[in-house]
DNA sequence: TATTTTATGCAACCGAGTTGCACGTCGACC
DNA sequence: GGTCGACGTGCAACTCGGTTGCATAAAATA
């Protein structure tokens, strides 16, 4: 049970984890892979249909969220309330979650690179867990138009 | 039109604006100043009711709209695809929206004090507009029991 | 007061995500 | 190979936060 590669494929990654690899959990994981950003389950599910896989709305969620449990992929939450998820590298295990909304064609982008350092120093009594941080712009795409 | 001041009353600030200071807007903005913490429209409209004052929930969400285009409060978008809301006083309008949220009882507290300092470069052909920085972890009333 | 403008209420709607349950499929075990 | 239990999938119905359209009420303006 070696921890998966940026190289291993979509049914190795879930075999690793020691899960059934089925179609459904295959398709998913392989279009996050492909995706060089966060993708909305509706944008999975039209990436599913255009390869000619198609399945229910409910499994979907719950494939994405099985992924999410399996620490495959992580979930991440727009300023529009639609979750993204993508596929968890080992570049991009610990990565500060720091993320890119395009604020015109509503992409996000995963920050992977740039590992946020931010000064917050909490008043007395809250407890730190985690940190996230948004970054709101225009996307390259959309800035060339 | 002077700048609303901490001390100025729902109903100057809504004059300050040049507007009408109808009773659901000088009741909603009365709350948001009142509370410690950004508020959700359910807690809005509770401590509504809690106060004899009822209205539509429409009228609610018009109400907020309106205050946030009048920049009389901000808005600001949970990890539980809820908006939560609070005023903007004169300390607060140029905050750098820090915001906490309590993993425990969902309360979303607005850190106005700390101006987030992060250092984000971003990848080439990303354009900034704003960064929003969401802490999450325990808040001091759930951090005791 | 009459006219125009703006705010409110109500009902129906929307879209993302969830739940319950029946059915299918896979792997384990005999 | 056949039987069983565990688990994945499909379908329908549902929840919940938020919107939209339109009729009515209440201010502002004249
Ligand atoms: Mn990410
Ligand atoms: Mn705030
Ligand atoms: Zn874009
Ligand atoms: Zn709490």
């Amino acid at each position: 049970m070696s921890a998966p590669t940026l190289t291993s494929s979509a049914r190795n990654r879930l075999l690793d984890v020691g899960a059934r690899a089925t179609p459904a959990r295959e398709h998913v994981l392989e279009i996050l892979l492909a995706a060089t950003r966060a993708l909305s389950h509706q944008e999975i599910e039209a990436a599913a249909r255009k390869q000619g896989f198609n399945f229910d709305r409910v499994t979907l969620y719950r494939v994405l969220d099985w992924l999410v449990t399996q620490q495959l992929a992580h979930k991440i939450e727009g300023q529009d309330r639609v979750w993204r998820f993508n596929a968890i590298t080992v570049t991009s295990t610990e990565h500060g979650h720091a993320h890119f909304h395009c604020t015109r064609c509503g992409q996000v982008f995963c920050l992977e690179q740039l590992e946020p350092s931010f000064a917050v120093t909490l008043p007395a009594g809250f407890r730190f867990e985690k940190a996230e941080l948004t970054i709101q712009g225009i996307c390259p795409s959309c800035a060339t138009d």
